[in-house]
DNA sequence: TCTTTGTATGCCTTGACGAGTATATGTCTG
DNA sequence: CAGACATATACTCGTCAAGGCATACAAAGA
């Protein structure tokens, strides 16, 4: 019987960077665990563990073809860490507002040059 | 000797649920550690190491009003995770793309689109 | 000064998780 | 059928981080 495996956030699961590459792999297309395994030069168990546990949390889902499992993004869990991220957006485009209005008090008062700074739009 | 305390990436640091929920506090405004302490109803060692953590990792800052701390947001960490998902938002989007084609082709013989479809695979 | 309030830190224990290795399961090909 | 190939799982071990607790530190107030 199944353990009630430890229903973990979608955060924890991409805290490991490994199952972050394995993700970034599969935007481009689906993939075999064969063709994981030596794209990200890891040990096949180690490849098929992490599936294991993007699978159990939604992120991906296998198709079985002959003695490959094709696997595939699921959009849905990284959706969720979206979504959390929301709430900070608020915050972030006050906080660049605020920069930017600082910054150009700065530029109406002097011309320094200190360091690279990306080219800004002014308001 | 303290060595060189792990450079953990962002996702480590929002993998704790009372980080996230910390930062999510933090939205609002600034709160000093009694403040979040009572909040969340966590011992205070346990906000000050959170704290602590968020802090080396640039998540929060900190000022001093005499015996207390008043700790708010800094947006750096969280935008580098959002950049980090921007990577999949095509394929979300192209995902819901073939939901919506799928639904209408379901509703009623509308007039058909030209589908770009994937080359179907042989077995 | 002593006491109270607010916060940080050090130590210890426990539990979770990832790596490594070996092996099991399953499928294709000759 | 045997054997190669592809993937999954079981087991052990080491590491590391979070929680609990006590305590240290610092500023305020009496």
């Amino acid at each position: 019987m199944a353990h009630i495996r430890g229903v973990e956030s979608a955060f924890e699961i991409i805290a490991e960077p490994s199952r972050r590459a394995i993700l970034t792999l599969l935007v481009s297309s689906e993939q075999s665990v064969g063709e994981i395994e030596r794209q990200l030069r890891m040990p096949q168990p180690t490849v098929s563990k992490h599936l294991r546990v993007l699978r159990d949390a939604g992120f991906v889902e296998a198709t079985v073809d002959a003695q490959r499992r094709l696997y595939r993004l699921r959009p849905e869990p990284l959706r969720e860490v979206d979504a959390w991220l929301d709430q900070f957006r608020r915050f972030w485009s006050a906080h660049v507002d605020a920069l930017e209005r600082h910054l150009d008090r700065m530029d109406d008062a002097e011309e320094p040059k200190p360091l690279k700074r990306k080219p800004r739009k002014k308001k």
